[in-house]
Parts: structure tokens; sequence; C-alpha cells
RNA sequence: GCGGACGUGGCGGAACUGGUAGACGCAAGGGACUUAAAAUCCCUCGACCUCCGGUCGUACGGGUUCGAUUCCCGUCGUCCGCACCA
């Protein structure tokens, strides 16, 4: 019988509206199953969904379902990461207001979300620049003020002195404002910081609880937090060198075994000592003038030319009174590690190698591996970093570079300069107090007060939220509320003088930092409902970039920690399971006119080779490179434009076949193509014997051609779960297709009216094993199928099947026989014979006889139920 | 510059803890059905050779092992992050 073909566009509204109908995915906090929170990073309202969230969501769909079926209580909220600068630059750019342009693109993707399908508790959904959200925002900041977690500092932004604004690093290109072009400079300001350096410790060592997230990830924290050991170090600067009051410099080292290879100290632009030597050296000024337009990016800095200039600065080596070594200036030391000034030894470490070798600095190496001969030993060009022995370093000679640095830590501890000691121990880490001050609008307002007389006072909790105020005027440059009278002046809560808000707003990592917390009861007047944040968290899978495997997720476990601490929670760890998903990237095409979107071009294949053409004019199109889907190179694909022509289903299995979730996927039409070409040959391989299938029992057997039907079905299934739970998609995907190629022949059977009735209940099984696997995937399909098989209920209120563990063992076994490790043949054997059976067995087979040659083999390997190997 | 990853047929990838390399899908070629097309179904599909068999083959060069895509050392290439993008 011939049946309709499976209509998405009819099938997918029916059944989103009868799980919405039936509140199958609202969750309630007091249900006694088990909790499974999965949580998928929420979006920025960029205007519409591109590609990434629907690979993104579908994974955690797809857990959510799985998850739900093997009888959890599944917490699968979405909301909107909704602060930002893009906003402000559509403000700017079309006259919106940030806060309408920012609510119609979360009402246009909130529709686009709904079309795929997704197994998302919408009545927990919130938005960032929600009042009720950043009010507890609020909250949550003077409780940190009052634990001591938060602290004002200066600290450097990138200035654009034409639009007279601070700029983001995206904002700086090539030293330049991306709006006006002028040179930025470095400006210090005064601003908000969190205390996350306070946890440093913590944060490291705790990263080896969290076995369920991706060891890279593990090893990205860990060297972010970057602890060191080493030794604070301070040289006295050599007399008639030294600028007025200055007397020695600090620094600090992880190497001080090289002591006796130094040969320049460098500095930081902006170490006091180096603005002391410029203030009559027009040429340092100069220098330190050039090294502060180059933006405040670590990557810029460090991905710059090494360059330095000599202070005329004198130190004195510790260990002798008549060495002294020249202090330099240089773009390389960051202010912000360490002391922000550092000792060279160019024989040991690569960067002071090349600085020494454009300058002319000598060269000492005082390192050598070991057995190496100290006479001829040389360093020129690469430095030699590891483990050896010390040479000419005096007294150190001979030792490992860790007695020497003992050596040098205790010999030093006992001497003074000026009253303290000239070394001690210290632990130091890369990671920097996280900076949230930023000058913009579009941000939760920072709920402090600027007085005169009571310096800065916190806005008391009576008077919260801080709400941004809605008239404003984006026609200028800079932040708008540092213009808004009636917000920016308030009286002093503490002494009623008139006194002035705090006008910077909050980093937006702030707001991811906690929304997952915020999720677990969202209409609470506090911050959390303290008995349903601790039920619901950890987050049981969160999934989301790698681009955010440092930051967000570092400042998440920050402010976890931070909520401990106020009382709003009673754990550390927000996340039990991570998970990063790779891009989802595209060909470019290349036409006269620059680059074309891939809707609007045709791609053929012609004698073996690619060809894209323009649709509309036949023109030919350069075909690029493959790359991360980007709307300047137009290599985007439009979700929308997916699930209209092929439905959701489609997009959400292409999504999840072919490549490994934690790797890029390439989007292809062919793939696209191809995925729906599934879903329709499911639809007509269970529809066309729906009418035969519907009347039969499942019923699973155990021996025939029917016990083979049964044994593979439940060894899929046994595989697809275990690949669900692993997230390992791809291939849960590739099992379902052997299912489904595998089912043909036997429902082609019943459809004719030709099984035997094991043959029919087997089948039968089996096809309710499909739609259960398939149904985390492809929701909407398998409810049309279950429904054509007169199945009660809905899939998606159906636990998932237990496969039957007798099924899924063979008695029989087939060993692969190798001879000196080459495959010549196979050996089917009783799963439970022994091992010297096996051999036995093994050298009786003529294809090892043959290779033998009659000789007794040197030995032969039998692993149990994997390979035999014959040595000969 | 620093840090992290990745590299397997024409393509995406599979291969458990060191145990049959290429599952599954895409593309391609051939055939069936059709007046024709689409759809569907069947077959072939890493390279090479003396082709019912065999040799080589997992970026490249070495090493460990009975056995290496997997472990170790080195080289090359590609991608990502770097603190005010989210």
């Amino acid at each position: 019988m011939a049946t309709e073909r499976y209509n998405p566009r009819a099938a997918e509204p029916k059944w989103q509206k009868a799980w919405d109908a039936r509140k199958l995915f609202e969750t309630k906090n007091d249900d006694p199953r088990p909790k499974y929170y999965v949580l998928e990073m929420f979006p920025y309202p960029s205007g519409r969904i591109h590609i990434g969230h629907v690979r993104n969501y579908t994974m955690g769909d797809v857990v959510a379902r799985f998850r739900r079926a093997r009888g959890f209580n599944v917490l699968h909220p979405m909301g909107w990461d909704a602060f930002g600068m893009p906003a402000e630059n559509a403000a700017m750019q079309n006259n919106v207001h940030p806060k309408d342009w920012t609510y119609q693109n979360i009402a246009t993707m909130r529709g686009q979300l709904k079309t795929m399908g997704l197994s998302l508790d919408w009545s927990r959904e919130f938005a960032t620049c929600d009042v009720d959200y950043y009010h507890r925002q609020q909250m949550l900041f003077l409780d940190f003020v009052d634990k001591g977690l938060v602290t004002r500092k200066s600290s450097k932004v990138n200035w654009d002195p034409v639009d007279m604004t601070v700029l983001a690093n995206e904002q700086v290109i090539d030293g330049r404002g991306w709006r006006s072009g002028a040179l930025v400079e470095q400006r210090e300001l005064t601003q908000w910081f969190f205390k996350i350096t306070d946890y440093a410790e913590d944060l490291l060592v705790s990263l080896d609880e969290l076995n369920e997230w991706p060891e890279k990830v593990r090893i990205m924290q860990r060297n972010w937090i970057g602890r060191s050991e080493g030794l604070l170090i301070r040289w006295e600067l050599a007399q008639g060198t030294a600028p007025e009051g200055e007397s020695e410099l600090e620094v600090y080292t992880t190497r001080p075994d090289t002591i006796f290879g130094a040969s320049f100290m460098a500095v930081a632009a902006d170490h006091p000592l180096a603005k002391k030597a410029a203030q009559n050296n027009p040429a340092l000024a100069a220098f330190i003038d050039d090294v502060h337009h180059m933006g405040t990016s670590v990557a810029t800095l460090e991905a710059a030319e090494k360059k330095g200039m000599d202070t005329g600065i004198r130190v004195v080596h510790p260990f002798d009174p008549n060495w002294t070594l020249p202090v330099y200036v240089a773009n390389f030391v960051l202010m912000d590690y360490g002391t922000g000034a550092i000792f060279g030894c160019p024989s040991g470490d690569q960067r002071d190698l090349d600085f020494a070798n454009k300058y002319g600095l000598p060269v000492v190496p005082v390192v050598m591996p070991e057995g190496g001969d100290a006479a001829t030993f040389q360093i020129t060009d690469e430095a030699y970093v590891d483990d050896g022995v010390m040479i000419n370093s005096r007294f150190l000679d001979g030792m490992k570079p860790q007695a020497a640095f003992d050596e040098v830590a205790k010999l030093l501890a006992d001497r003074t300069v000026g009253n303290r000691p000239m070394a001690e121990r210290k632990v130091n880490f890369r990671l920097r107090d996280w900076g949230i001050s930023r000058q913009r609008y579009w941000g939760c307002p920072i709920p402090m007060i600027h007085c005169e007389d009571c310096g800065v006072v916190p806005v008391p909790r009576a008077d919260l939220p801080v709400k941004l105020p809605d008239d404003i005027e984006f026609d200028r440059p800079g932040n708008p509320l540092d213009r808004h009278p009636t917000w920016l002046n308030v009286n002093c809560p503490k002494c009623g003088k008139a006194a002035r808000r705090e006008t910077d707003t909050m980093d937006t990592f702030v707001d991811s930092s906690w929304y997952f917390a915020r999720f677990t009861a969202p209409w609470e007047s506090e911050p959390t409902d303290r008995k349903a944040v601790n039920e619901w968290l950890p987050v049981d899978q969160y999934i989301g970039g790698v681009e955010h495997a440092i930051l967000h997720l570092l400042y998440s476990r920050f402010f976890t920690r931070a909520m401990r601490e106020t009382g709003h929670l009673d754990l550390a760890e927000p996340f039990k399971g991570l998970f990063t998903q790779g891009m989802v990237v595209h060909e470019t095409y290349k036409g006269p006119d620059g680059w074309v979107l891939p809707a609007d071009v045709k791609v053929e294949e012609i004698d073996g080779k690619r060809q894209a053409r323009l649709i509309a004019t036949g023109e030919k199109v350069e075909i690029g490179s493959i790359e991360k889907m980007s709307k300047s190179k137009k290599n985007v694909v439009d979700p929308d434009d997916i699930i209209a022509s092929y439905g959701a289903d489609t997009a959400r299995w292409f999504m999840l076949s072919d490549s490994p979730p934690d790797r890029d996927v390439i989007w292809t039409e062919a793939g696209v193509e191809g995925a729906h070409r599934f879903v329709q040959r499911v639809w007509r391989l269970i529809s066309e014997a729906a009418p035969a299938l519907a009347a039969i029992k499942p019923q699973a057997q155990g021996a025939g051609d029917a016990g083979a039907v049964s044994r593979s079905a439940h060894k899929i299934l046994k595989a697809v779960g275990d690949d669900i739970g692993k997230l390992a998609f791809n291939r849960a995907v590739a099992r379902i297709y052997e299912l489904v190629n595998l089912l043909q022949a036997p429902v082609a059977e019943i459809t004719a009216g030709k099984a035997s009735a094991e043959m029919q209940g087997a089948v039968r099984e089996a096809v309710d094993i499909l739609v259960a696997m398939i149904a985390p995937m492809t929701p909407h399909l398998a409810e049309e199928c279950w429904e054509a098989l007169k199945g009660s209920g809905l899939v998606a209120e159906r636990a998932w099947p237990d496969f039957d563990p007798a099924l899924i063992v063979d008695d029989q076994i087939v060993y692969p026989v190798q001879v000196n490790g080459k495959k010549r043949g196979d050996l089917t054997i009783a799963r439970d014979a022994d091992q010297s059976a096996v051999e036995k067995a093994a050298l009786d087979l003529d294809f090892v006889q043959k290779a033998l040659e009659g000789k007794t083999p040197r030995k032969v390997i039998v692993v149990p139920q994997r390979i035999v190997n014959v040595v000969a």
C-alpha cells in the first residue's frame, strides 16, 4: 500500500501542541523522582537563531528527553543573556532603544526555538535584562560587598580619544578605534572588581574533582589560574643611577636558580620605576607612550615585536657587589603579573634570549643537560629550559636546578635590603581579580552611590532595584548614564547630602554566572530558594561552546562559591557534567561582487570537480575554504529556511549525525537531504506496515530468524542507550541506521503477509524499540509513527525500553586469527571455550597450518573474547 | 608570543582499556522500475599487483610491543582561546 509522504509542516505543530496541552515539560520542584538538570548555555538575543544554536539545543534536548524516558524529573529551562554591547550598537546605528531591540529579538528567537520542538520548561523563562532578574543580582552584589568580596582599584581600559569612549578589545583593530580610526590610548580608571583571586587555590584544586568535565577544559583552567612557586627578590639599585626616592627593584621569579645567568632587568611600562626614569628622559617617555598605544589585550602585547629601552638605572647583583645589571623598560613585561618586573636570564628563557640578542646583552648558560661539557656548552638562538645541572654559577655549580633554587632562597632570606629580607618564597597566580565595571548603559547597574563626605555608599536594600532609566539618548558616544541628571543625582543614603550614582554597569559575565541557579526558582523574591537550589544544583549536564571553556565557567565557579559564602546556596561547583560542542562551519562562496549566500548558490559536480553557480544568473562562483559561519563571509544558513523546507526533525537529525558533537560539523546541503531521506524512510518503513503491525503483540524471540531480529534490536538498544548517555550522538545515529536497514526485509514480509507468528512478534517489538530510540532525536516523527502503530499515549511520556541481557550475548564467538600480527582468517567457536581449546582450534585451521609450514609456533596469544595471534 | 586541541578513503566519520582499520552516512559509478523524470530498490566503491590470492595503507620520520589509528620522542600542517564579544 502506498502511503503519503511524511509532512513535517503538518505533523510538527500538531505534536508540539499536544505536548504543550499536557504541560509535559513543565517541571515541578516537589516531584519525588530523582532529579536531572540539563542546561544549554543560554543565547544572546542577537536577532535570529543561528545554526550553532540549533546544534547546541538539539543536543540538550536529546539528553532531556532521554533522561525523562529513563524516569528522571528533568529540569530543562531556557532564558536570555540579554545585556551587552550589540544592543547599544544597534541603538547608535538604527536609533532603536536597546530595550526594545532586545525584547523584539527575544520574541523572534523564542518563536524560532519553539518550531524546533524542544522539550523546554518555558514557564521558567527569563532574560537577564528583566528588572526582576537584575534586581536579585544587585542584592547579590551588596551581599558580596558585605563579605569583602568586592573591591575597587585602578585598572587599564582602551580609550578612544576621538569618540571619548571606552572600547572593548574587539573594538580595537590594529591599535585603532573601530569607528573613529583614532589611535587608542590606555587609560587608568578606578573600577569595581570581584576578588576571585581569594579563591584561586580552591578553584585550582577543585578541578581535580570535576571528572565529568573534558580534560582539555580543566587543563585550560589550570593554566589560566597559573599557580607558580617562586621567589620575590629585591635588587638593590646601584648608587648614582637610582631615581630620587628609589632604592630597590622587586622582581618575581620562578627560576632563582638561574640568578648567575641574569644579564638585565626588565620592568613594565607602567612600573613606578619606569615612570620615574622617564621624567627626565624624553626618549624613554616616548617609548612608554608608544607601548601605551598598543591596546590592553595580552594577545596584542605578546604577539608584538619584543622591544625595550635602557633606563640608565642599574641594579647590584645580590651575590656580587661589583656586578651591576641594566634595567630596561620592556613591552612584554606585564604590570598585572607578579611585581611587573623580571630579571632576564637569556640562556634559560626564549623571550629573554631574543631580547638579549636584539640588544647585545650577555648570554651565560647556567643550566646544561646532564653529562654535557660545561667548557663548551653554549646558547646562541635557542634557550635551554629543561632540567639539568648548574654551571657558571659559582657555589651552585654541580647542583640540580631545584637544589639551587632552595639554596638561593635560603641564602637571600638571611640578607636584607632596606630592612627587609632580600628574598622570600611566594606562591603566585596568573589569575587576576575579575574587573566587572563597564562604562556602558545596557547592563546591570552597580548599586552604589558616591558621596563627597561618606565616600562610596551601598544603595540600601529597600531602595533596590536600581533600575536603568528608559529615557536615554545615544546621539553622542559614551555612557548615557553619565549625562542623565535625574537618574545620576541622588541623596546620600547615609548623610542625605547630594550625591551621585555609580554609572558603571556590570560585565555581562556576571549575569551568566548565576542564571543556572535562578532557573531553579525564578519566581522567588530572594535571589534563590535555598531548598530548590540545593536540590537541583549542580547542573548534571551543561552543554555549550568551547569558547566559554575558561572565563564563563571559571566566573560561574567563583560566583557559586561567593553565593555559598553569602548564604544563598550550599555548594561550590555548579556544573557536574560539562560538554563542549563544536561549531557549525560551511563552505564560503565568492562571486564577482564579493561573498555570496549559500542559499543563492547551486553546487554541481562535473567530471568529478565541484562547481558553484549563482542560481539567479548562472554566473560562476568561486568555492572558498570551509569556515566558521559568519555574517561577514555570508556563509550562513538560516535555521528557519531549513525547518520550513525539511522540518525540525531533519535539522535535528542532521545536527546529530556524522560529526562527533565536540568537533566542528560542516553544514552541507547534501547532508541535510540525506537526513531528510532518513526521516522519510523511517516513516515509509513504519507507515506501510502499520496496518499489519498494529494488531501484533510485541514479543522478543530467542531462536531462528526471528531471534536474530530480536538479538540485533536488543544489542542496538543497549548500544544506543550507552551512546546517548555518553553524548556520542553520531554513534547512536549509526546504530539506528543499522536497525532500520536490518528491519527493511522482515517488515516487507509482514506487509506481504508472509511472516511467521514469531517473526511478527519480534519485528513488532523491534519497531517499538526503534520508535523509542528515535524519540529523543526526532520527537515529532516518533509521535507520528507511534500514532500510526495505534500505540497508546504519547511517545514523549513513555519509558525507555529495557534490553534483555540474555539477548545480547551470543553462544558462538568469532575470533579474528592473526599470524605474526596479520589477520589471516576467522575462528568461530563456542563462547565458553577455554583458552587452550581456542588455541588448539586456531592451530588446526588450514590457513594457520599453511602459514606455519609444519613448524611449531613460538607462541600463541589468546585474548579471551577478542583475538588470537599465532607467532611463528 | 603563551596556552589548548586536531590530522584515518573522493567527503563526514567508526574502531571499547594496545587486539579484524574504514561500521554508519554522504558523494560517485553501474543496474532495476518508469514513456520519461523524481522517488525507491539492488550492486560496486582506500591504493597497488601477477586480482578465487597478495602487498601497502590511519599527516610525516623514528621507537616500544606478539600486535600501534591508539603509547613514547621528533617534524609538518590546520583550528581555537588569551581577561571590555557573547
